[in-house]
DNA sequence: AGTCCACCGGGGGACT
DNA sequence: AGTCCCCCGGTGGACC
């Protein structure tokens, strides 16, 4: 499973692990799609034995961009091999997983990040490899986080505490009354404190050394051990990742800042959201003006701390880049949690 | 110019008239287009002497997405006649296209439904070609309306009188001095009272016959002679335009429609700013509760009158039923100028 | 010629 | 097998 093409590596998977699915004898209903970019198979393809970042020098530093568009390039290279001329997939397929991927890489790098500040924190010392400086923030048990890449259709909501979604849903029946709502979807990626019952379980400890389907499974997954269980000043980081901007694009995580600030700064009293967009292309600067926006919530209130929404638009230049940005933040935003 | 694909008239069209633009010789830098759909050629050709809800009775009862549909069935049908099998658009292509037609032709109509309404407005009395129900409101020429098809890259702010531009300046002064703002873009379409300046204009209570293209240029300068002119509550309603709908590409309108209340309602104690979404796929029910969201501001400020950010989703099964939509709503929303 | 803007439909996977 | 979810890149035109 290596990162770069490898005819041998390609030619002893089983057709069922295969980067490229040639489906042109059993399409799906209402498609011409011919062949399927196996997204998943990629990853294991790609990523099996590499977590940029936690690898080789080489891909730590190498330029971010090219590191998630390897995936693609390779499964091109595969169906290319196979197929020849008759190989053909639509742009949006490239453009589907392309941003699956970006998603599922970086949360895989924040996922390690996790594990090596967890192990700090439990008083295990500072992991040597590949080298970061170590934070200095006073090591806690209680400092530990938890990553979660959070699924398509997803309410984060439901991971606070049933206490706190309590008072979320009164405030909606006060507001149902008006045939109003205020639903809620997610951030692609959410960093909580680990919750009490969690602090001894090593998984949150273990850096994955690459992108297995098994490893895919315990990273897409692990929002589940979480619901139920978070405290809304425990939610410290949201994530949204677009692989590339578009001006009309900019919205989604916007306006899911500003309900997740109402909602918890507002109604459950957490403090500031943290909520940021990563990107590998933001195509001008538009962007950057759009997210300087100040969150509505806070404005209308008329508070003394008014922030903006988005805290920030990130470009991250190489996944050890990510990887030091991401401590950064721990060492700082987990001083609010009691060592 | 036929609604109706008709080998005749594209024989006639000179080369640069044509719908499909043959760019293999002269390609656009860092793009691989080989055949243009030129958008305006496109709305010259078929819909240069139809508006739908202003035609014949057959296509204002058509089947409003089928009618949207005709301007790139009608060029694939001549890019298929001049080029064969060389001919070929990215889907891409056909997607950006498609949406600015449905905003330029729902936009047509909504300019006519304008023209016929201020006529009645002046005390012309109804048109009845063809029919529809006569306004109940008592004319004045003061009740008149103007529909703006808003450009890209718009700042609705612009349309506001200095005075109130000014307000939201010192606003947003204030913000900029934490490093914050408030950006505002703009709806797809917005419906103004007309200016008492232009209340004696007959251009604005003329309908067009169709989308040639000076008649485009009327409907897409409009905006240029009110910039600077309307008052907060003159703005009457805002429109986005959505072909079709994805979940991710709801929030754009609903954004939006929260910062132009927080403006418009909150800083210059505008009435309710109403502001709809008009689709032809909303592909399931999930876009419906999404816009149930209750405008942030007014939650915020615990208000009495809290109200939704997007009013309605629409989905017009044909032009005349927009049109009628559209003359109940100036009926009823009208009433708040004072006659 | 170059840059920016905002359009949306074809997608792989989760779930039923 | 069917439905839903949320991914984004290729675009025609405006403006420079």
């Amino acid at each position: 499973m290596p990162f770069t093409y490898s005819i041998e590596a390609t030619r002893n998977l089983a057709t069922t692990e295969r980067c490229i699915q040639d489906i042109r004898n059993a399409p799906v209903r209402n498609r011409s799609t011919q062949f399927q970019l196996a997204q998943q198979n990629m990853l294991a393809y790609t990523f099996g034995e590499v977590i940029p970042g936690f690898a080789s020098a080489g891909i730590n530093g190498m330029n971010y961009r090219d590191v998630i568009g390897r995936p693609v390039e390779n499964a091109v290279t595969e169906g290319t091999h196979f197929f020849r001329d008759d190989f053909r997939v639509d742009s949006n397929a490239k453009a589907k997983v392309a941003g699956d991927i970006f998603e599922i890489v970086s949360s895989a790098v924040m996922w390690n990040c996790a594990a090596r500040w967890n192990s700090l924190m439990v008083g295990e010392g500072w992991r040597s490899q590949p080298r970061y400086s170590r934070p200095t923030l006073s090591p806690s048990p209680r400092r530990q986080v938890a990553v979660l890449n959070l699924p398509r259709s997803f309410d984060w909501v439901s991971l606070l505490v049933p206490e706190s979604q309590e008072v979320i849903e009164e405030f909606r029946a006060g507001l149902r009354k008006d045939g109003l709502g205020l639903p809620t979807s997610t951030p692609d990626l959410a960093v909580v404190v680990l919750p009490e019952e969690f602090q001894n379980d090593e998984m949150w400890r273990e850096e994955i050394a690459g992108l297995t389907r098994p490893n895919q499974i315990l990273l897409s997954g692990a929002y589940q051990r979480l619901q139920g269980r978070v405290q809304p000043g425990e939610i410290s980081l949201a994530v949204a990742f677009k692989r590339s901007l578009r001006s009309d694009r900019l919205y989604q995580p916007l306006y899911e800042a500003n309900v997740m600030q109402l909602l918890l700064e507002g109604k459950l009293g957490a403090p500031k959201v943290e909520f940021e967009v990563h990107t590998l292309a933001p195509e001008g600067t538009n962007a950057f003006v759009t997210y300087e926006a100040a969150s509505l919530y806070g404005l209308a209130e008329g508070r003394s701390a008014v922030h903006r929404a988005i805290r920030e638009l990130y470009v991250p230049p190489t996944a050890a880049d990510l990887a030091r940005r991401f401590f950064a933040f721990l060492n700082e935003r987990m001083e609010l949690v009691n060592g």
